[in-house]
DNA sequence: CGCCTTTGACCGGCGC
DNA sequence: GCGCCGGTCAAAGGCG
């Protein structure tokens, strides 16, 4: 109870930003007139750090929202309706502060089996040199399990895959690329041929896609997509790409290694990631693969639930996700190793990319 | 004519 | 070694 009047007698306004993306600011009491906000005297006021605030681009998140204020304060009946809206607002960012901390943990837990996974693999590759030393002229047997090295791990990276499933009844889902199809072949265990497609917006672009109707559910298109764009991109088509390598990155940077050294698609699902039924792993071989399923949502129903990805609705719903990461920039695409690096160290990620995609099925189903 | 799709052939990896 | 399978190639044909 205390929390939630807390809640009903704070104030919000949107701060405006150095970037594309603007910030939200919370008030204690009653909602101050913008032009009366000194937000340098805010930013003072804040209990973070300033500079914190000025990179991170999500003090949102961080803002304490439990801070008790005097009863004199409360919002007048004519501010009624923008306050309904502010008690929202502040909902909503009270529970993003319960989910960054849900994702604290686990990057903590991540952090953890990382160390781990880093030590065995140091340990391994110092068994091998060993080896190599006792061996005839450095001969390794093939029976000996090789470690990954670098190379392979980049090799990998290449090949990890991020597949969007989504009700569609087209052929393809509209996501702001040139496609040109290049095969289309029948795979086992599924009624439906599966279509090859390469990007041609550029001449020497890598990356691939497949599309492929479920063959449990007709309605459902799955779209699976392979590699980074080495061209710029279209709005439409960058925010589809940022999410795709984000998730690309964030599925081989580790959450679903274990200290074992082998991949375990369930520890996601354990985990304290908040709808995270919406984002599933498949270690099966050859190439890990990442899926995003749009086909369930809590507003999602069979008659509302087709749609196609990347309307115009869809680039501010995709670009929230790397707004609130701070790097929705041009030279995000030709910088996918810079950008994913920065994309994985941030653990509200993944709430972050749910959050986008669950506030676009909305949208959709309004 | 250029670009696209179609479709059978081909290739390489993998399991038996 | 062989067959299966996923993925790609490239010739042929369609379309604007």
């Amino acid at each position: 109870m205390e929390k939630e009047e807390t809640i009903r007698n704070s104030s919000v306004v949107q701060v405006p930003h150095s970037s594309s993306s603007s910030q939200v600011m919370l008030f204690k009491g009653k909602q101050p007139m913008v032009d009366e906000v000194d937000f340098f005297a805010i930013k003072n006021m804040s209990p973070f750090n300033h500079e914190q605030i000025e990179h991170h681009h999500h003090v949102d998140t961080c803002l304490d929202l439990l801070t008790k204020i005097s009863p004199s304060n409360k919002p007048d009946d004519v501010e009624s309706d923008a306050t309904i809206k502010y008690v929202a607002l502040a909902a909503e960012l009270h529970q993003m502060n319960v989910e960054n901390q849900h994702l604290t943990d686990l990057l903590d837990r991540l952090r953890i089996s990382y160390k781990e996974l880093e030590e065995r693999v140091l340990r391994l590759k110092q068994k091998q040199n060993s080896q190599a030393k006792t061996t005839v002229r450095g001969w390794i047997s093939n029976k000996v399990p090789r470690v990954v090295s670098d190379q392979a791990s980049e090799s990998m990276m290449k090949k990890a895959r991020v597949s969007v499933r989504a009700k569609s009844e087209a052929s393809m889902i509209s996501d702001g690329c040139q496609w040109r199809k290049y095969g289309q072949k029948m795979a086992k265990g599924n009624p439906h041929p599966r279509a090859y497609y390469r990007c041609t917006m550029g001449t020497t672009c890598p990356v691939r896609k497949q599309v492929q109707r479920c063959g449990n559910d007709r309605s459902v298109l799955v779209t699976t997509y392979e590699g980074q764009h080495d061209h710029p991109l279209p709005p439409a088509a960058k925010t589809m790409a940022s999410t795709t390598t984000s998730a690309a990155s964030m599925l081989l940077s580790g959450p679903m290694i274990s200290a074992d050294g082998f991949i375990h698609p369930t520890m996601l699902e354990s985990s304290s990631l908040p709808c995270s039924h919406n984002i599933t792993l498949s270690a099966s071989a050859p190439f890990p693969t990442i899926t995003l399923d749009l086909t369930q949502s809590p507003t999602n129903n069979s008659s509302q639930g087709q749609f196609s990805l990347f309307q115009p609705i869809l680039p501010q719903k995709f670009m929230s996700a790397s707004n609130i990461l701070g790097m929705e920039n041009d030279s995000f695409v030709n910088t996918p190793n810079a950008a994913t690096t920065a994309m994985t160290s941030n653990p509200e990620f993944q709430a972050a990319l749910v959050a986008a995609i669950t506030s676009f099925i909305e949208s959709s189903s309004n």
